[in-house]
DNA sequence: CAAATATTATGAGTGAGGCTCAGAAACAAA
DNA sequence: TTTGTTTCTGAGCCTCACTCATAATATTTG
């Protein structure tokens, strides 16, 4: 097969229609919203029977997650964009809460239905699957800082995270009500919480925590000298 | 009309029932989640048809935000019964956070189902409407602790309050995914935040903050000598 | 190229569940 | 008791998500 083939092979032709399906999905569900819109129209927007959609995807919930799945893939490369160029930790975390405070005020439709699509219980390890590339930017970022000495090391990085995802979201929300959204004195709020509380230099025992970060440092080295999943 | 008439009026007998149908669709919207609860389901329970709950309210969606009216206003209890007899703000705060999150792994149907009830596009006022009083536990601590001076005057409540609720649901989702829950580090991070950033003893130029905290208050004096609705 | 085989598309049909409404039952007023 | 009013009832309507027998299309084989 040569490469430029007129004649598409058979993955590539899935591929496209599967493309042209997230792509009218994305549209249509950012508009309607997630009961609002009908699988039906989905169909009807790229001119296929509905039974159409369900031979590339099982269900209608399905079909949302592969769209959300595209979604935050895409919005990753935005956050990791914002951080790039910047040394100082807490310039990166500023430029991301920026990011993502926009992106939820941008795009708040995905965002709210990536919280919903979850039915049931304790069962949204799968939701966070969905913002798990998304949420690494932040997490390097805290874990490099503390690498760098610039955080504290015995700051927990799930508690941070939660933290400035938990507050940018609220406030997000809160923003959208307004008529003139000013997401200024989120980031300031936000950014001085995390310089005064995790700052290095701000701990009250500056010795222990650099012994904890030796400590946790020699112990990947000692136990762990391959890279190997959780 | 006397006072132990055993006759119920027709009044009472409206809410008696109007009680019993809530309370059903509290147990039953607990257990099966808002998608997996059926109005049939709440009908059978209490042992009348499905047509008799929508004489009663309107929707599935009206009788669900009912419920979770009266929910909140029975968790308000519990948060104000935290916050009592505590003088120092700070240490309201903290009992609020650890209040707030053991009603977030608890109760945690109820607030997935608070943030999922209201469709549509930025029309959550009215989901805000139904944490209105609960929040507003948070709003007069916060605020009286600016008036006593132990917070910095010049903090905006509701950027405070957003990164308060925010971090303790995004925490609370966490913690109910684990094993074994320890709520303290989400705790002691909060409230080291808060304490870091809100202090008014922090405050990097404490003259501004008397002269703001002082404006403030003869501004109401003289402005608002009523109290009237904004 | 034609026949045989495999893949993909179709849309009428099914089932589930929210909601309606014409009449029945219960209650109140006259 | 009669008449009027409120409350209750459940068979059936309607909207979707989803299925499946059949048709259209593509690929392989002879």
């Amino acid at each position: 097969m040569g490469l430029d083939d007129p004649r598409p092979t058979r993955r590539q032709r899935v591929e496209e229609k599967e493309r042209a399906i997230l792509s009218a999905a994305r549209r249509i569900f950012e508009e309607k919203g997630y009961e609002g819109a009908r699988v039906a129209d989905v169909a009807t927007a790229i001119g296929v029977a509905e039974g159409t959609i369900y031979t590339y995807f099982p269900t209608k919930d399905a079909l949302v997650r592969a769209m959300l799945e595209r979604f935050w893939e895409d919005i990753t490369a935005e956050a990791r964009a914002a951080v790039a160029g910047r040394a100082d930790t807490f310039a990166r975390l500023e430029a991301l809460a920026k990011s993502h405070l926009a992106l939820c005020i941008r795009n708040w439709p995905f965002l709210e239905m990536t919280l919903r699509i979850v039915p049931g219980r304790s069962q949204d390890a799968q939701t966070r699957s969905l913002m798990r590339g998304y949420v690494a930017v932040f997490d390097e970022t805290f874990t490099s800082g503390q690498d760098k000495g610039e955080l504290a090391a015995s700051a927990e990085l799930w508690v941070a995270r939660d933290q400035f995802y938990g507050a940018l979201e609220y406030s997000g929300r809160t923003l959208m009500l307004r008529s003139n959204p000013d997401p200024a004195p989120v980031i300031k709020a936000l950014t001085d919480s995390f310089r005064a509380s995790y700052s290095a230099a701000n701990q009250s025992n500056p010795l222990e925590d650099r012994l904890i970060r030796l400590e946790a440092k020699s112990a990947i080295r000692v136990v762990r000298p391959g890279r190997r999943a959780q």
